[in-house]
DNA sequence: GTCTATAACCGGATAGAC
DNA sequence: GTCTATCCGGTTATAGAC
């Protein structure tokens, strides 16, 4: 299970924190992949968990049992379960980031939210813990990730928000108040991700099929286009 | 603090659980009172306290504390936080129910959709707390209201689905998938409660004024109608 | 009905052998 | 670097005096 999303992304860190992690020398290199596999393990199930049961009803003995290791070796690499929290917001803003930059502010306005809602919609789907993650520290009021909101997410914000001005400027699209549309595609996309239980029960009990979900994308893109005049 | 919102809602449950709170007959008038008055204080903050630290983040001491009681007695009254927390779910649905009702089968699409959109957004602007719980146990897999989404919301959303559909029939609105609409109101009007935080993040650490948030509110209704052709 | 004190439990973190 | 056994703090729930 482990490493198909959150591949080697431990050493870096997108949140301004101290997610430093041990930096002990290693000598051969086949210890080196087995704390790389670990830790990536350990991110893989941490993601999963914290998704499912919030940051307080996620244990430790939890994540530890789905990345098939002692807890004690989950406390080895992560010192403490806010450490490891804080890593797994940290990939997850990072691959946030890596959508939010489709949006090109230089494209057209069909072209931009096309490209920009479809990533965030693909994003939900190949990574809806993730998404649940980061709606769960939003709500609890971003105890962790406020100095990231108010740095890089303003910053990006305001950069479209631009952009966006500069289309109604030249009669793209009707004069809207930009926030309000960045806001409906996040809640939007988002939404597929944060309430799938939702969506899934009212589709029969039967998880989204993939040509469902294209379909959901697609619409979901044309009402937002045709909402703000673009088409 | 108490009782503004949350008022006199412990005797019904919404949800078909057992909520069961005691039932001792009581003689003196004043003694009802009383325990009324309690009920809602604990209730009231309890909604508070579970939207913003999750079910298991939330802690019956700081309810109590917040309810302005000794713990034991919050205990008194509901036995266990489980039961508690449906008791304030199924406050929950019931006021979702109430705004969902203002989406009449009957009326022209663009009645009906403006009076349900604004009654949603007007439910994320007084109850925050109520939409934020929801979420949580959504995202949680729903394991108290999952009857609950399978009976009285897929009922409902069932016959919203059908009323959609006669729309499109005559003509009154392009050809859509009833339930992407449906999912981006959701989404959409509860995006304003759940990510409080963000939203008033990037408005310059200020949260929404009434201005802004009735600005929001014709905004998102319009975006959402001319985006399915009903304008 | 109210409230203090406490029992019973659980989860994060660590000691220390391997 | 791994893992078992354990400590300690915090939380739910209750006993029992008022």
């Amino acid at each position: 299970m482990p490493g198909t999303e959150a591949k080697s992304k431990h050493a870096e860190s997108l949140l301004n924190i101290n997610v430093s992690i041990m930096s002990k020398a290693v000598t051969k290199k086949s210890k080196t992949a087995i704390r790389e596999d670990n830790i990536d393990a350990i991110l893989f199930a941490a993601e999963s968990v914290f998704a499912e049961r919030g940051y307080k009803g996620a244990t430790t003995t939890e994540i530890a049992r789905r990345a098939t290791l002692p807890k004690a070796n989950l406390h080895y690499y992560f010192e403490t379960k806010e450490m490891l929290y804080k890593q797994v917001l940290s990939n997850v803003a990072e691959s946030w980031l890596a959508a939010a930059n489709t949006f090109d502010t230089i494209d057209q306005p069909v072209e931009a939210l096309t490209r920009y809602i479809h990533a965030k919609m693909d994003l939900s789907r190949s990574r809806p813990e993730g998404s649940k993650v980061w709606a769960n520290e939003i709500m609890r009021g971003a105890p962790v990730i406020q100095h990231y909101l108010e740095t890089t997410l303003q910053d990006w914000t305001a950069s479209r928000v631009q952009c966006i001005q500069v289309w109604i400027k030249k009669g793209l699209i009707r004069p809207i108040e930009p926030l309000q549309l960045l806001y409906m595609i996040w809640a939007t996309t988002q939404h597929y991700a944060d309430f799938t239980q939702q969506i899934t029960t009212l589709n029969d009990n039967q998880p989204l099929s993939d040509k469902q979900f294209e379909s959901a994308k697609l619409q979901v893109t044309e009402i937002i286009l045709r909402g703000i005049g673009a088409l």
